[in-house]
DNA sequence: CAGACCTCTGTAACGGCGTTACCAAACGGG
DNA sequence: CCCGTTTGGTAACGCCGTTACAGAGGTCTG
């Protein structure tokens, strides 16, 4: 005999939407409850009726933000050559990464203070990058890297991407590189390093 | 006439070394001033006399992040090769991030709210990563390198040691992989694709 | 159709946070 | 010796996340 879901619906995308705008146009100290509550015309209540806390409520976020990356991440059409459809994933990558630039700190910087990933939501998140592992295995099977191991090859590819995506957030890029350049000639060089040799 | 600094050294000391305490062992949730004040045996308004204020006060252990950072970086000699120092640094890089990890989310991941490194502070802690442009520099005058500009390979170098060791901080990297082997084979596959052609 | 019941959500409170106003104490300079 | 200045403690303010409590509002039962 519950009460049915009336608004529940409706509320519970509202507060998901207002939550991710706070965060992106404002960072992340912009994010309260009081103040997600105030704008979408709520109490803060309703997050714990329908979350059960901020924590949790980030934690949608979090998936979120995952869901929309595997979404840019799996767009990018497969072709016969690995090699390069591992450079058009990584560039996909930054475009994600640079499309709501405060939510990737939340997937891969612990930016939100009380929310820790746990396991089955990290698993769950790191589906996202099964494109990625796919494509490093096609290129292990069309010979094209050195015998090493799948996840050194993948862990690599990831770093890089990761690495230079998180630097330029920060604003660590120097100011007269033209950082889109330099990051996809790092992606090759990156590669490249990996080849067999006399590829 | 001003009072003269009796305790001021040795609390501001107190202060400092005990926030990173907290930071390194309970993380960035477990710094407060109320508790960094009962811990030290003073009040919060003494961080205020010293320091400024809490973003003040991480700023100080921002730059002394960059420092033990630079410390490490420093330690690593250069020989006549500079392509084997570089892949030294990227294993010091790592050394120290490992070192206290607390600490390295400070530096490179925005992770106190409130705190913004300003321009000033960043250059100032930047000058840590000076071997690392230097070491490169060293590489281009010994023809390791394709043509391309150093901040090109610097921050190709410095985007893979800091997106491996970030995914590894996070808890990212594959269990069953041999990180510190990978790490290494990365930083060699990196430099590998910028060589010369036929280095 | 009426009343019991459960769910939802707003009000108000609690403890903790960073910050600030105020003030007593401590010391150097005249 | 006392005055001026700095230091740092007490207490308050306005935030925050969280929770106890109560009222409102649909849903099933009789």
């Amino acid at each position: 005999m519950p009460r049915p879901r009336t608004h529940d619906e409706a509320l519970r995308l509202r507060l998901l939407d207002r939550a991710g705008v706070l965060l992106s146009k404002e960072g992340a100290g912009a994010l309260s409850l009081r103040r997600l509550a105030a704008d979408v015309g709520t109490s803060t209540t309703a997050v714990y009726s329908l979350f059960g806390g901020k924590p949790a409520l980030v934690r949608e976020l979090f998936v979120e933000a995952f869901h929309r990356f595997g979404t840019h991440l799996g767009a990018v059409p497969r072709t016969d050559h690995p090699g390069e459809d591992l450079i058009q994933l990584g560039l996909a990558y930054r475009r994600s990464a640079l499309a709501d630039p405060h939510l990737y700190p939340i997937m891969f910087a612990n930016v939100l203070p009380g929310f820790e990933a746990d396991d089955q939501v990290n698993q769950e998140a790191l589906r996202a990058l099964t494109p990625l592992i796919e494509t490093v295995r096609a290129g292990i099977e069309a010979g094209l890297f050195a015998d090493v191991p799948a996840d050194t090859v993948m862990l690599s590819c990831w770093g890089i991407a990761h690495g230079l995506v998180s630097l330029e957030l920060n604003g660590y890029a120097p100011e007269e590189l033209d950082v889109a350049a330099t990051y996809e000639q790092a992606l090759r060089a990156n590669l490249a390093g990996w080849a067999r040799e006399g590829m």
